[in-house]
DNA sequence: AATGAATGAGCTTTCATTCAT
DNA sequence: CATGAATGAAAGCTCATTCAT
């Protein structure tokens, strides 16, 4: 059974409050870790009773999958947007790669929690399509740039990308980290892609 | 302060009780995850009473600690020796990656398990210095390849080995996928560094 | 304090917002039983808010007490109204016997579970009057067939109608069970008034 | 799945610390009813710690379950001595009743309570067994004195004592009470056989 | 009046840790 | 030293009731 919020608040002081809780618990996994994320905690972070929150959330599990799907729903989004902007694959991939840093350190730890999570929810199948979406067309892009890519080498792509910047994001305090980070993915993106591409020329030829 | 166990036990008896605590909770972790490891069920899959297991273990956490620093020395013995074999600096690089992926598979989910810890623990001077003795040998080996590699290219190449390697343990099953992970750790890291040396030559050029 | 209603609803609108909410809520205890008898949702069964089932009753005790006083007040009226039908003591509390079971097999498992409630509700006047006016008849009635018959005896005949009654409303679904009843109430209470008269007369002889 | 304490407590301390929790919880039952038997409540009236009561008690219902386990075998036990007493189905039916009072007097409210609970408990094979056990026994003799009797008429016979003894517990306080129930669940039950008796020597006749 | 968002006491249950035996 | 019964803070969650709109 997929995780989704209780009601869907339409009227304002609803919508307020449910915004409140996801922030407040955004910022406690963000600031203070897993296990400090208790429905208790986060209510009184929200400056709500205990009950309201559960007027919106069925469950602790369901307001750490709302988090997560909006975080994915903000990044793929953005990636989607970026798309656009330019067809060369090269360009392209490094464009995402920005967008991919940029959107991590809004809130350096939150993804990276989010992202152990995601094994433990149950999530539903609006968010598996919002995955798949971005991931095909990642895929095609990388495609365009190394034909012989498989699906595999393609997730070690994403893989090798989300480690370095959780890795980045975990003690980076200096803005500067981040062009120098830039700069590091795309050794490691187009590095690998590159040998990729020579091992698959040495095997035709 | 840091997490260490209670009282170095020199007894055989002692020694062996901590060591089937240890032997216990690798089992716990590894094959039923976090939220099963408490120390009640730790005592009992290690024949014990809970109350023995607090003679050796102040707390939970130490536990956690002791077997993430068992596993990091049981990791470097091996990345050491494996030293001795070569001095070429690839073939060095990529021994050490076979032993890497070895030492993941033999316990899969251990080793992603106490990676997500590292953070929350408290680590003791001990394990830093284990830890710096092999990166500073791993710099080593990689600046022979890559002479203009910084100590953050260093730390990208291993976290982009974690990265795979506990990707690759997640839904692997079959023996052939090591061999395959093998082929694209290459990849990865050779890619990044020749990468990293073609992009110091242009500028140096 | 006795359990009324909060305002007696003399306007039309008012009364079947009241009506509504006491539907809503002998369906649900018949239905679904008494731990889903919340008063939320009672009042979305009946189609209100949870604030203007409060209008009309000032707490949750009391609408099960009005279940009660109305459950009681259309019985009583059926068994008054039945009385008229002949003044032979054996018909007529045969003919009470099967406006008894006609009763609870309209709402099998409501009565059953208001029965349980009876201790624990806070009846008012109303109701105790209710019940003693019915009851003086009944006991009128079976002291006619069984002259030696104390308040006492009269209580049993009803105590032993009502358990019959409930068991068989337990898990009977067949009309069948009905006539089936009927005659098996019939052994227990003209058995009972039977023996009771025999053990008369040989006290008296 | 069935109810059962969490573990045998052989070990004098641990049993007495199951028994304290059994007194509580019956005590409560009996004196304050369900809606106060809580397993907070039920641990402090047992003098011990909330975590303790769950070292023998997996959770709520299991308790009420033991409290109805208990109560059905001393209550069979008792039933199965007495029908050594006599043969005579009628002495032996007779001393039955006695027990059956004797029983309920010591807990007035108790049995009563725990009743309305079989339905909802799940209850295990044991407790199934032990009923059915008690049931054969009683039909037998039952038989005996009314050949025609069926199932459902045994039943009927075991329900009107049922009912009548909870009804008299409810309210008595006198001893002389008991006397006085004795003889009319004699009117009960042998008025209702007899009235069988009667109307099959119709039937056939 | 009607609404329904908000409240919070209180429920069941878990688990790291202590301490009498 | 070993044992394991006992502890109790704290977690997730419900629901009767209130009150601002």
């Amino acid at each position: 059974m997929a995780n989704l919020p209780r009601k869907s608040p339409r009227q304002s002081r609803s919508r307020a409050t449910a915004e409140a809780v996801l922030d407040a618990a955004a910022h406690i996994l963000d600031q203070q870790g897993r296990s400090d994320f208790t429905t208790n905690h986060v209510a009184e972070k929200a400056g709500i009773s205990i009950g309201s929150l559960y007027q919106y959330f069925p469950n602790k599990e369901t307001i750490l999958a709302e988090l997560l799907r909006r975080d994915w729903q903000r990044l793929t989004a953005r990636l989607a947007e970026t798309a656009h902007e330019t067809s060369d694959p090269q360009a392209r991939l490094q464009a995402w790669i920005d967008v991919a840093i940029d959107h991590q350190f809004a809130r350096p730890r939150l993804s990276l929690r989010l992202e152990t999570l995601e094994t433990t929810l149950d999530l539903d199948e609006e968010m598996e399509n919002l995955a798949q979406t971005i991931v095909t067309q990642i895929s095609a892009t990388v495609r365009r740039y190394a034909p012989s890519a498989s699906d595999r080498h393609v997730r070690d792509v994403l893989v090798i990308c989300r480690s370095l910047i959780n890795d980045a994001a975990l003690d980076s305090t200096e803005p500067t980290d981040q062009k120098n980070l830039r700069e590091r993915l795309g050794l490691a993106v187009f590095g690998y892609l590159d040998a990729l591409n020579a091992s698959a020329q040495k095997t035709e030829g």
